[in-house]
Order: C-alpha cells, then sequence, then structure tokens
DNA sequence: GGATGCGCTGTTGCATGGCACAGGACCTTA
DNA sequence: TAAGGTCCTGTGCCATGCAACAGCGCATCC
C-alpha cells in the first residue's frame, strides 16, 4: 500500500482526508478564499480524486468550502453579514444549552464546569492568556454537552467549523480587561444553572455572546467585508 | 431512459438524484430502514454509480441515510429520543424565529402572514384539513422566513427534513378540535409579533410548539420503541 | 446434534480515463 | 488602439473496472 501517515490506516480514506482538510480549514492554515485542487489534494494524500471529491463535497454540505461548477473548489469567505448570522445562532444554541442543563439538576458537566472555572480563575491570575483561551473553549464545550441532545450538539459544531472559532478566540480575549469580565461572567451563568433557574441562566448566557462577540469584532480590522481575518499564524 | 430530464436538464446529475431521493424520504415513498442500493439506484436514473454515490454521501451528512460501510445504506429511522430531541430544537429555532421577526418591524413577511391567517380561518371554518395543513407549513415557513437569517433557515431545513415533518402534520392535525386550537395560536403569535413583543412572541411560540408536539405524539402508534430492521442488540 | 470453518455472493471503496465546460491568453480585424 | 473572436489549458463531472470486506449458507468435524 501507499505510505501510511499516521496509524489510522484503519478508516476510510474518504474519511481521513475530510478530517484532515476539516481540521485546516478551521484552524486557518488554509486562507479563505484558497482554492483546492482535486489534483493536487490526491497527490498529496497519495490516493485517487474519488475519495477527495467525496470528502470536498462532504465539506461543502458542512458549509466549508464552496464548489464552483467546472471551476473549482474554494475555502469558504463568510462574509460580514454571515458572522453576524452565526453568532445570531451562537448567542441561541448556547443560551438554550445554558436552560437545558439547568433543568437537568445536578450532573457529572457540572462537576466539570466548576473544575473548569477553578482552573481558569488560576489562569486569569497569572495572566495565561493561553491557558484561558483553552478553558473557555472547554466551558462552552460542556455547557453544550451537558444540555444531552445530540442534534443541538451536531448544529453546534457545524456552526463552529463555520466561524473557525479557534482563530478568534485569542482575539476577542486580547482586549483588555475582557479575559476578566469573560471569567465573571461564566461564573454568573454556573451560579444560576446551579439554583435551576433556566430562565435566567439563558438570558445571561446569551448576554454573555453577545458580550464576547463585542470583544470580538472590536478586535478585528475593519475588513471591508472580505479581508481575511487575522490570520497571524504560528 | 433518462428522457426525465424536465427543465432540470442542466443541472448535475448528482444534485438531481439527491433532491430526488431527499423527496422520496421526506414525503415517506421509502420506507425508514429501508435499503438503498447504489446500483438500483444508479440503474433507475440511468446514469453510473459515481454520481449516486456522491448523493447519498450528501443526504448522509444531512441526516436522512445511513452508510454503513461495506454493507449498505439504509434510511434513517429516528429513534423516539431523536424524535423528542428533534422538536427541543424546532421549538427553539421557531421561538427565536418569532423573537427576530417582532423586532424587524413591519416587513413583506407580516403581510404575508395576516393572509395566511386569513386564508386559514376560512380553511378552519368549512373544516378543510389538507388545505389547512399546508397553511400551517406555509406559517412556519414565513416565520422563518422573516427571521431573516440564511443560517437559521437552513439549520431549520435540515432539521425539518429529519423529522420528515410533511408525513406528520395530518396526524397531529387528526386529533378533535387541534386545528381550531392551533390556528388560535397562531393568531396570538402573529398579535404578539406586531406589538414588538419579543419576549412574549418567542414565548408563546414555543408554547405552541410544545402544544403541536404533543398532539402529534398522541396521535402516533405507540410503537415499541423502534420496530425495524434488524437493528443489532443494544 | 451442535459448533465450527470455508467459500460464495452482494455490497461499497478506490483507481483510472474520457468528456464537457469555464476562463483567459492570444491573434485577428476594423 | 480597441473590439471581437478563437484556441488552449485547467477544472470538475461521469463511466467503468477491479479489489476488499461483511454477511450467510452449507458442508464438515467433534
Amino acid at each position: 500500500m501507499n505510505q501510511r501517515t499516521s496509524g489510522s490506516a484503519k478508516r476510510s480514506m474518504q474519511v481521513r482526508v475530510s478530517a484532515e482538510m476539516r481540521q485546516r480549514i478551521i484552524k486557518g492554515d488554509i486562507e479563505p478564499g484558497a482554492p483546492l485542487s482535486e489534483l493536487a489534494l490526491a497527490e498529496e494524500f497519495g490516493v485517487s480524486r474519488t475519495p477527495v471529491r467525496e470528502a470536498l463535497k462532504q465539506l461543502q454540505t458542512e458549509g466549508l468550502v464552496e464548489i464552483r461548477p467546472r471551476v473549482g473548489t474554494f475555502v469558504t469567505t463568510p462574509s460580514r453579514r454571515e458572522i453576524t448570522e452565526l453568532f445570531e445562532m451562537k448567542e441561541l444554541l448556547e443560551g438554550a444549552a445554558a436552560r437545558l442543563l439547568a433543568q437537568r439538576g445536578r450532573v457529572t458537566e457540572i462537576d466539570r464546569l466548576e473544575g473548569n472555572l477553578r482552573e481558569a480563575d488560576a489562569a486569569v491570575a497569572r495572566d495565561d492568556r493561553e491557558r484561558y483561551a483553552q478553558l473557555v473553549q472547554e466551558f462552552h464545550d460542556l455547557l453544550i454537552l451537558g444540555a444531552d441532545n445530540s442534534k443541538l450538539e451536531a448544529h453546534y459544531r457545524t456552526l463552529m467549523n463555520q466561524l473557525a472559532y479557534p482563530r478568534l478566540v485569542n482575539t476577542s480575549l486580547s482586549q483588555p480587561g475582557r479575559a476578566l469580565q469573560s471569567d465573571r461572567e461564566h461564573h454568573l451563568v454556573l451560579e444560576l444553572i446551579l439554583e435551576k433557574d433556566g430562565d435566567s441562566a439563558e438570558r445571561v448566557m446569551r448576554e454573555h455572546v453577545r458580550a464576547s462577540r463585542r470583544a470580538l469584532l472590536a478586535g478585528l480590522p475593519i475588513s471591508s467585508s472580505n479581508a481575511s481575518i487575522g490570520t497571524a499564524s504560528p
């Protein structure tokens, strides 16, 4: 066989290709708008064009790439408006997750959220931005998992993929004082969840998402719609 | 063989196949759990297996079919739990749409909603269930469109597809008195939207969705969990 | 009689080649 | 010079053939 990269030789080629490309797009290794040639990808992964095609097709329905018939495949570049819409959905889903989690009572995710906040406090105290960014992501993740609704989780994941969120979090937290305030808001949300006050938890969570969105957009260049978003890379 | 190209001959085969299969599954022409052979579909549509494969792959990411590697492709059979989750999402999205529409003020969708309710009143008055079912679907559709958020609309559509909603609406409305009550709830929601009371509109809309869900499940056979294909043991 | 191993058949996974179309460079012409 | 047409190249689209695996019936063995 071909030079099997890593050990994941068991899963089908197509799954490997789509997973790899998804990660690259989300992490920003590939510029938005960049063209993706089937042939080039096939050669790079050491497979034929068929599995590459199927992988790209899947990424298209996930909203990560755009296939222009007979022209080419390109990484999607969300417009300013689409970003607004995506954040509106994020607010919606995370708010709902907070409500649902509050209704469930004490479950394991709650314990993990408490642990997460303890670590986050420490990270903020020593101004460790990188670690805090990780913990923020984990906090929101635990919230979604705690909602115990697989459909909500699935929609949330595709949403976050379209936002290419990992690239954005750092920008948001680079605003002065944002980390501390964000941490406080997380505490408040968890508190309300513990009190089983679903309505308030949802409301506060939505406000939190709006606040983080403002902080994020404030840190972005005023790019006229399309200029790629802060591609400061390793 | 493929003389069927009625007008849409221009679009790629794969799009045609996926669109056709999607409709069949949603409308219930194909039983949940039924196997879909690539070869059989290819012959039926007069194309090769390749575009059929890509179409099925896309339907998989939409959650309509399940591809078991080296075994076959089957129409998804949502479990009781998944149906609950889907309705939870429906409640969420439609409630949010009502809120967003209320915030937008008087837009064209509002006029169309008023027209819809006038027709619905007439349909209820003459006990025309079929027409009323159409109008209900249109009402919810207009609500989503009125939210003016393309991402919300996209997620809503895949959601409804997974529910195979057209099959269900009739069941729901067959409950005695349900049509009249449903019509009243629609009026109340639109009233609150006109008053620009987003909070109340969302709340009432969510209650409406819950009510319709109850009416629906009451009309369903108490299927013994999941009587279908030879689903392997737990 | 019951358990086990073997091979057959049907299905999807992948590779390869021909084809049609979009877009741009280039040449021709007024 | 500027406008128009033509050819060329790159790309995705589809057809076809081979290979690998899952499931299952059947013969075999204990």
